[in-house]
DNA sequence: AACTCGGGGTT
DNA sequence: AACCCAGAGTT
């Protein structure tokens, strides 16, 4: 079989099944790239609602460049892996600067902005702008793996860029970026992974070596990922009256730049957790134990037990590095991570003036 | 080459 | 519980 041999089948079953996506309905350059960086790593019925709303609020490359921080992570929140936005409002930035504003029409161009890699600029390149180079993601990279047969872990870098260059041998001129697309979509839909590939659905399946020798299940082959490490936390509502302590995480590192309730390393008790208030000078009235909750994140497990603590602010209070928000102002203006799922209810709780 | 970086859907 | 998703950047 000659990889060259898939092109025409591919390309007429994508043209008869391909999804209507909301960056497919008007392609521009920008709309292309804002969908390429939200997919990374994040599947497309979580991306669609972000996309619309990103897109109507920052509808070009100069919007994007000059948004705030803030409003740039609450439009992202939610979907993780920040560093995807921020990197593109850097590029965005540069591009202005360097572009004119306008995404250059280049591969090697593309790939020197941040944020986007070899997959990212193939993405961009071909599909909105008609150049032949190859778009190689996890769809594409299973989906060769199993038309060929090949039993290397696609994990390795030697493996991909070949595979890159298998693809990019046989991407048909007169359309590269359906091309591309055929084959991820064809790697989202039929040749899926997690269970039964649906090779009765598939255009190709006469060309599939894997399928000729009885090892579609067993493909492709990746090395395994490390165990996750686990983390105990305490999480604290510190409640003044109405208002809610919250914290802004560091620029660097794990949900860099987002807004958290105070939390500690470890399970504390009552006592400890009131040892820790009194040390940055606050003066707890009341504490009550929140329910446990969990989270997952690709690295890490967090296990959080919660405390409401009712406080007094002292004049020198040493928490200068908390703010204390008024209920209606959370949603709007701070982006949380989901990691605090199980405790953002009680930002929006209008507390009262009972005993609580 | 190994590690960091989110969150959620599927199986 | 394990896998994986239209990956990229850093070490």
């Amino acid at each position: 079989m000659e990889l060259t041999d898939i092109v025409k089948p591919l390309l007429t079953w994508y043209d008869g099944n391909a999804r209507i996506l909301p960056w497919r309905e008007d392609a521009s350059p920008y709309r292309v790239w804002v969908s390429e960086i939200m997919l990374q790593q994040t599947r497309v019925e979580a991306v669609k609602p972000y996309f619309e709303r990103f897109t109507r609020e920052l509808p070009d490359i100069q919007a994007l460049a000059q948004v705030p921080e803030d409003r740039l992570l609450k439009l992202w929140e939610g979907l993780g892996y920040y560093n995807r936005v921020r990197n593109m409002q850097k590029a965005a930035r540069k591009v202005a600067q360097e572009f004119a504003g306008e995404l250059p029409a280049d591969y090697e161009q593309l790939l020197a902005l941040p944020g986007i890699g070899s997959y990212t600029a193939g993405a961009i390149a071909s599909i909105a702008y008609q150049i032949c180079v190859p778009a190689v993601d996890g769809n594409v990279l299973r989906v060769v793996s199993r038309l060929t047969a090949s039993r290397d872990d696609i994990l390795k870098q030697s493996v991909k860029k070949r595979m890159e260059q298998q693809v990019g041998a046989v991407i048909p001129a007169e359309r590269p970026g359906a091309f591309n697309q055929a084959l991820m979509e064809l790697g989202a839909m039929v040749c899926v992974p997690n269970g039964m590939a649906r090779c009765d659905g598939c255009p190709l399946r006469e060309l599939c070596e894997a399928r000729k020798q009885g090892i579609v299940m067993e493909l492709p082959r990746k090395t395994p990922k490390k165990a996750r490490r686990l983390e105990d936390r305490t999480v604290l509502v510190v409640r003044d009256g109405d208002k809610v302590a919250i914290h802004r995480r560091p620029g660097k590192g794990l949900l860099a730049g987002m807004y958290e309730f105070p939390n500690v390393e470890g399970f504390l008790t009552d006592d400890e957790v009131l040892a820790f208030l009194k040390g940055r000078k606050l003066s707890p009235i009341r504490i009550q134990k929140l329910e446990p909750s969990k989270h997952i994140f690709s690295h890490i497990e967090w296990h959080m037990i919660g405390y409401v603590v009712r406080v007094e602010e002292l004049e020198e209070m040493d928490a200068s590095d908390w703010i204390f928000i008024e209920p209606q102002d959370t949603g709007r203006d701070y982006p949380i991570p989901a990691a605090f799922g199980a405790y953002t209810k009680y930002l929006n709780i209008k507390w009262g003036l009972d005993n609580n």
